[in-house]
DNA sequence: TATGAATGAGCATTCATTCAT
DNA sequence: AATGAATGAATGCTCATTCAT
């Protein structure tokens, strides 16, 4: 009986992992629930057994390329420790499409970025998921005394603003993978993190100045 | 004698901008042709005349959405002359989902995206328009004096990441549009910029305090 | 009046050959009133005021073509005069295809065979071209002293087996035109036909002595 | 356990009769898929498991009334023996449209001759039957001994004259077929097959003649 | 539980026909 | 008489789903 159950949550991250991965093949609107069963090694009656319909297999997909999004920074964060600002920025780093795996879950995240604006199940996701990562970034500036004396009201707000910046560099690296490298997608968002978490004053020296103008 | 007078190209915009209507009610999975001819008061076969098949028509809904993105930061830009950062952040701000129009842009967009990896048309579509935006805020910065002391090596990637933020709190707010009112985004999106356009000295002090650890 | 209803005709004249240019060029399945409508220099509603619709313009290249292979052997047969076997196998010949107008009407002919057996009236157009080919060929044959003494019954008779090899040899040449050039064609038709018309005691004799078995 | 066992080469062959049946009942250019299904005793649905589209049926229906053809003289030319004329044109008899089944696959060959023209498949298909109904008439004169004889230069061009006269004398039947009944049609094959295979002094006789006319 | 053949609804596409101009 | 834009019916094809084995 046990082992049964194990058996079947097995063969349904299984299935949905080959579903990712035929979804990052033929894209989200031309997969075919036999693409997903021939790269599961099995047949479509079989994926049945295991989810309700096709919907409910893309689902498992999203969530699986989700869950990679999310542990691939977790190693990160586990090793932290390092006080500093670069430190940070570093852990933020893993989270980009730089390696083969997270460019495929970028990708199928992607993919279902445009339908979560129709599908509520689809946009709760994706707000668990910008929630959990959030939660993530949080806990990694709090340990390491950063985020506070940014230009936003609350520490909250500069993980969100650090998570735009990731999204925002990590989708141009998705859209044109060619022109951005590992290198440059790093490059890129460790100016834009360093610039955000030690500009306050600088920022509000600033908007004074040109005010008074 | 002669027979109803039709302007081809007028009759191909309105076309366009219909089933750009219909993709955002409908969804890009499941728009059909039929919602797409009742959009635009004619029928599916009245549409083969104009375009050579569905595929077609989501392609010029696509550059209709796209067109008026870009357009929404036009006039704004022509109207520019305060040689100062707040002005420049007040122009980008202007790109960004926070009217009804330009939140259904940012929706259709969002929804090709996902695309792009599988198709080149597509792909090559989101290229042209990243550099027709990205030339934009250069001539925008360069006639402000701004971009050339960020902490990133040229103007041009400067607008780079201009282009990034713009892109991080925008797709945010449009995953969650209940969570990102006007206000939030320009907010978020003002203090990313005026870091990154006032930041240059303090990120390389940063860096080189870093790297002497 | 009178000149308006021969531009009437002279026009349909003119619809049906562009009709059946149309049809071999495409294929009687695959052409479109469009493509008759653009060979003849019109528009399909033009064609619509000489024919009450697409199968009436289809007929009327079907009876163009018919009417061509008629033609073909019409001057042959004027200029005949010499009684003998070989000017009647040259008369014959001449309805072969082995011009280009005569190929492409064996073609057209063709196309249109295999719907006779679903379409009476094709089916009486068939007939009747046979009928008037029939009796050109006994005309030819009784004015030269031939078919009178063939295996037989009667001199009709005769002229369908004429118009049988023609038919068989003529088919043939459209099917596999690169391996049935003029030549052969002409041997094959000239063997079969003076084997035909100077056989009947050796066929007789034939039969008797098979028949004794 | 198993799901239900098919043999798919066996519903294939059970689809193209089905399709053969329908193309001749509703003619070529009028038949739907659901036609066949209906006579398949399927649904279209399930058609497409055995066969990529609509046209793959189709020439699988013609190839099934072809292997008709061709079979309905098989039998005829395994009991030979008798080493005389009339036994070969008994033979060749047995591929006229004398029956009810031959004459349906004499129909549907009919109907996509008119294609060949326009498809290079389906010439290469007529092509083919060509040659291997040939180089059946070829063995069967040969063990006969006969067609040495014939005013053509060879053997093989004796069997394409065999070939022509069966050609010419079964279309003409399936054109006209109350005109043609079994004996007449058997009638002018003998007449023409006896004339071709005895008459070759007399043809080469007569043809001196005339030319010394 | 696994199989995969069969189903059948859904949809893009084609094109003959119509009709306002 | 001519035009050609618009119509709308017809149909091939795709696939998620079902179910007998």
């Amino acid at each position: 009986m046990m082992p049964k159950v194990v058996d079947h949550e097995t063969r349904r991250a299984e299935i949905a992992e080959a579903a990712a991965s035929a979804v990052d093949e033929y894209g989200l609107d031309r997969v075919r629930l036999t693409d997903v069963a021939r790269a599961a090694g099995c047949t479509t009656g079989s994926i049945g057994h295991y989810f309700p319909g096709k919907d409910a297999v893309l689902v498992a997909a999203l969530e699986h390329a989700l869950a990679g999004i999310v542990d691939s920074g977790a190693a990160a964060r586990a090793s932290m420790g390092v006080a500093n600002t670069s430190a940070f920025i570093e852990d933020v780093c893993t989270f980009l499409p730089i390696t083969k795996p997270n460019q495929r879950h970028w990708r199928i995240w992607l993919a279902f970025c445009g339908r979560a604006a129709h599908d509520p199940r689809l946009a709760l996701i994706h707000q668990r998921t910008y929630a959990e990562l959030q939660q993530g970034l949080l806990d990694s500036m709090s340990k390491r005394g950063l985020g506070h004396r940014t230009g936003l009201a609350n520490p909250e707000d500069t993980a969100a603003a650090v998570m735009a910046i990731l999204d925002g560099v990590g989708l141009r690296a998705v859209l044109e993978p060619d022109e951005w490298p590992a290198d440059r997608q790093r490059a890129m968002l460790s100016t834009l993190l360093s610039a955000l978490l030690t500009s306050q004053k600088a920022t509000k020296t600033i908007a004074l100045q040109e005010n008074a103008l």
